[in-house]
RNA sequence: UAAGUAAACGAAACGGUCGCGCCGGUUACAGCCGGUGAGGAAAGUCCGGGCUUCACAGAGCGUGGAUGCCUGCUAACGGCAGGUGGGGGCAACCCUAAGGACAGUGCAACAGAAAAUAAAUGCUUCGUUUUCAGCGGAGCGAUUGUGGAAACGUGCGGUAAGAGCGCACGGGGACGAUGGCGACUGAAGUCCCGUGUAAACCCCAUCCGAAGCAACUUUGGGAACGUUAAGCCUGCUCGGCGUGUUCCCUUGUAAGGCUGGAGCGUGUCGGUGACGAUACGCCGAGAUAGAUGACCGUUGUUACAGAACCCGGCUUAUUGUUUGCUUACACG
RNA sequence: CGGGAUGUAGCGCAGUUUGGCAGCGCAUCUGGUUUGGGACCAGAGGGCCGCAGGUUCAAAUCCUGUCAUCCCGA
């Protein structure tokens, strides 16, 4: 498991970030569903540990949040959350970050600070 | 100024710090440099094509589907332009599925005598009968308040009673000179006058093979079925093809298809216009859980909204500015 | 990408085939019954038939467009 893991990072290359890869498969969201989880105002994080060395990010928007161009707008302002945060995050963990349908509308700031506490409660900051 | 109406243009710009997809270069394959990166509707998926596969994609029929005034434009269209007829609006202007009801079938609630072979009640007269009533014969054709629609309308004459039966005025239809490529127009004149509905079935004319990028292409092996058969992608018939078809594993959580095209810009010419021709210049996304974001500064206050094979339209959502025209009011 | 269905009273549904009265149940209101409430009985109100056009004398029903929701298949 390690070694494709690691597999597939060499051969994507850090896709997101340089210590990220995206999270993609259906099961691999319902194993982290499984982990520990913190919800806050705008969004709900789950976190579990891997065995793959590096983390891996997940991203979640309903469809009853909006359409197209609303959901697209929240998935980039979690990613953008996560990557301005990512040098201070453990590494080894599958990451998933789902958007609350109040969060539609919000500022940036509002999402990062979010987050930022979220991950603060589930001790994944270093 | 207000209301209305028709059209055109735009869809933030510049700079800075981080970050992402693709392409090119370099490289120590960490990275670095340069270029480029969502829309007018990318949307809905309502039409038309390209492209791919079904052997070539063939023919005919239809209780199949679509279209339906004319001429043109276009690769094509159910689209567009210009006209014709009809309708709405004081007007600018807008809307219009707009072939056929003497090919046939059906339907028209309620009311009304009657809703389509004009039946019934009636009117006039003759016979019968003492008279009335009734009965029988002949003639007549809308008197009877309804209804969306009632037998061309009104008036006069005429008659036993009546009737386009005749006349005057008016209405409608068919034929029709002329004009027009055509739809159509419709002079004079002749003939005629019992409804509506085909977005009811239908008739007529024209067109349509199917599936869709999860199409499709690319490897090797095994098993089963089959050669009189299966298959050939919505019905039926004919004709044709000539060896595969299905399943499993693998190539394969892959690569190609994937963007240079009925392309864009400018000028000239032809055309009322849609559009066409031509010269020069240009290359402007290509992802695969799906790339454009964050923080700032200046002008500005920004809505609807995110490509997924590609084009031409239609429809819907929505913001700002400008212009032409019409009507009303006021002033000059 | 392709296919199918549904929008009718506050809620759940008929009526659309064959055009003409918009109905049923629950709920609401009023009255009766009861010491009071529930149940029961009687009566009443409540509708732009998703929206916009059109055909027709007349449209929930037919036609066209459009919006929303739901369900399948690949």
């Amino acid at each position: 498991m390690k070694g494709l893991c690691l597999l597939l990072f060499f051969l994507k290359g850090a896709r997101n970030m340089k210590n990220t890869q995206s999270l993609k498969l259906n099961r691999d969201f319902r194993r982290a569903y499984k982990g520990a989880s913190h919800a806050g105002g705008y969004t709900v994080v789950y976190a579990r540990k891997n065995r793959c060395g590096f983390n891996r990010l997940g991203l979640t928007v309903s469809k009853t949040a909006g359409k197209a161009v609303v959901r697209n707008r929240l998935k980039r302002l979690m990613r953008e959350s996560y990557r301005l945060m990512e040098d201070d995050i453990r590494e080894g963990y599958d990451i998933i970050i789902v958007a609350r349908n109040r969060a539609v509308g919000k500022t940036f700031e509002q999402i990062r600070s979010d987050v930022s506490f979220s991950l603060n409660k589930l001790e994944m900051k270093k």
